[in-house]
DNA sequence: CCAATAGTCAGACAGGTTGCCTAATCGATA
DNA sequence: TATCGATTAGGCAACCTGTCTGACTATTGG
């Protein structure tokens, strides 16, 4: 509503877009369902038998294509079965850690496919002249690894626990020392020669959720990060909402209360200082348990302290639901998934105790590195599109 | 991200639908950009002229352009000027606004270019039997004013204060006597034979503020609604987030605090309780202000009045700030209007002084009836992108 | 009268489709 | 076991649709 500009709509020219359109939209199909017939093609696009196959060719011969196999069994010669080329374009992943020490970086290297060529996890430190050579050179290593010249990755995501403002490129909200350094991404760029994206870690995680966690299949769903730091990631139908300065989802800062309400913790005028790994593991030792690890905390803690717990996450929980309204609110970081069933159930009667707001609560179902995971899936969903993008361009005109 | 099914990289088909896209692209331009030449034409879309000619000729044909006049002045013969015929299409916009007594309706017809062809406002009663009869009875009536057939009104935009649930088929949240009736907007469709769409008042509030307030142009904005009631729009990039069940915005229910915490306010457990209209009264009144009427409470209040109440408009600003990162926050509803630049720049120093959020708080841009503004043009585009859809089915296949 | 522009017309072109053909494969039948 | 028919894969040629280019006419202002 309000903007027409659908490109859809406005799309216009003669017989050349035709053959980019419909190149690219095998191509899609392609990517997206995997391994497919001619005729598996024909009736997902509805073109014809010799359309089909002068587009395969054309896919084949940019080597976006090629034919895995055959069909048999049923009768008539075996159909050829077309895929596209793994080795067609390569996107790597990068996710920081921030851990208090040094920090950590996971690392991976994936072809089209989607499969895993090689991945690493190492410490490596940023507090130096130039952290982005740093992290060029891990990923050089694991380059290595995979057997693959740096040069053929065409895409690198990068997940690091803040955010990215495009503008004065430098990653805000960010306690990893060296990361928050202005031209660090557009550094990464030059050294690397190919695209790179950073994206928030929580983000990174409901993208990992989506596909691959309880958040399969959802409408839209809010991911509740519970960590050393809080965060939340707003995922409207597989887009996630970033915000205008990219600081969607900063809600560590919700004010709690009006100012000069005696709230329960003296000095507790946000989320943050209720609900993050600190609030969390004092909370704790207020139940009786000792745990320096708000994980661990929660892995120990009885009954009362959950109880205690889970009010403050449906406090979380009720303001988003009251914002945004999604169908699902999926617990993760590690409290998160410490938690398990028992905050989820403990955070559900909470939340229905509170009011009329409503919304499934579940644990994060994705048991891996959930960050990485995420930077895999985008930095794969952003390659995919470059190629459906470069097909239609170089039919244009 | 996530879903690739954006339906550009997937269109595929033959020359017919080229001739559609076309046809819907020209359409398009002459819908948002008004009346131009065949030369505007080709320098929006890039056609050649005789494809321009041929696409004009078709939408002339199918009664959805007109020729309106000629240019003059310049060398050579003078060029024709199309338009989209103002009577290619009638749209209706409804307003039901809850008053106290008597639920007051807004409704008005205009037609494709957006003129306004006729406007009523009066009282109807929808606690009877048949609710929707009695809405179906006021439209016919405008409809005669506006000297149009009923059944020439192509599509009905309703405007209600809650939310409606397709699932269900009714209006939630609502406190219009009649208006929750299941089944009412299924019976209006029937009885109009035309497509009805039910949008929050916010929602459309917000509409009419991008379009015609101080929202134009901007990249996302949230308004916040304080009336009797409290509501919330969310405006993405000129997309209303709506929620997974119509709820998003209801903010009345955010809780305040810990559940035990003493806040300001006893019995104060979400903003609708220290935010709402009769909290506005009551907080007036501690400040010395005797008033029934919440907005009148606002213009007649002093300094202190109105800076404790930016404090708590604050608190939902900081809270949508926090979840959303709005680049611009609207007050709106009659309290919001009320508050002029006074409450604008009251709230603007308390959130800054309630945290690291930030965002431009403005008031309202919207002077004359904001819901059904909103509706009118909601409905004007809905017309328009279904006219659009039309003529690419028209042509398909 | 000349320059510039609006609009049309005819032919070329690009891409897609239909219908027909051959080849391959499986299952049924003699 | 050998053969035949049904079914399917894929290619080829002719046709169709829609757009583009370039030339042409008509119209207006200087």
């Amino acid at each position: 509503m309000g903007l027409m500009s659908t490109s859809v709509e406005r799309l216009s020219g003669s017989a050349k877009l035709l053959r980019a359109m419909n190149t690219s939209a095998v191509l899609a199909h392609l990517l997206s369902r995997g391994p497919l017939t001619r005729s598996d093609i024909r009736e997902l696009t509805g073109l014809s038998k010799p359309t089909t196959s002068e587009v395969l060719r054309t896919l084949v011969s940019a080597d976006l294509a090629i034919v895995t196999g055959h069909t048999s069994g049923g009768p008539g010669p075996n159909a050829e079965i077309y895929a596209t080329n793994p080795d067609g374009a390569y996107a790597a992943a990068l996710s920081v850690r921030e851990t208090g020490r040094q920090p950590e970086v996971a690392l991976a290297v994936t072809d089209l496919s989607g499969a895993t060529r090689a991945r690493h996890e190492r410490v490596v430190g940023l507090d130096v002249a130039e952290p982005a050579d740093a992290l060029v050179k891990a990923l050089h290593s694991v380059c290595r690894d995979a057997g693959l010249a740096p040069d053929r990755i065409r895409h690198t995501h990068l997940g690091v626990p803040g955010s990215y403002d495009p503008t004065t490129d430098a990653i805000h909200h960010v306690d990893v020392p060296g990361l928050g350094r202005a031209g660090l991404v557009s550094r990464l760029r030059r050294r690397l020669g190919a695209t790179v994206e950073v994206d928030n870690d929580v983000n990174l995680a409901a993208i990992a959720e989506r596909r691959h966690g309880v958040a399969r299949g959802a409408d839209a769903f809010a991911l509740l990060w519970i960590d050393y730091g809080l965060g939340l990631a707003i995922d409207l139908g597989g887009t996630l909402l970033r915000g205008s300065r990219g600081g969607a989802g900063e809600i560590g800062y919700m004010p709690l209360g009006l100012p000069g309400a005696r709230t329960l913790l003296r000095d507790a005028p946000d989320l943050h200082s209720v609900l993050a790994g600190p609030a969390v593991v004092a909370l704790a030792a207020q139940h009786g348990v000792r745990a320096t690890d708000p994980a661990a905390a929660v892995k120990a803690g009885g009954a009362a302290f959950l109880a205690a717990l889970a009010q403050r996450v449906a406090i979380a929980a009720a303001t988003v639901v009251a914002v945004l309204d999604p169908s699902l609110i999926v617990l993760a970081g590690t409290v998160g998934r410490a938690g398990g069933d028992r905050l989820r159930d403990a955070t559900t009667v909470a939340l229905r105790a509170s009011g009329p707001l409503e919304a499934t609560i579940a644990t994060t179902g994705v048991t891996d590195d959930p960050v990485l995971l995420g930077a895999i899936d985008a930095g794969l969903e952003r390659v995919r599109e470059d190629l459906i993008r470069s097909v239609q361009h170089n039919h244009r005109q």
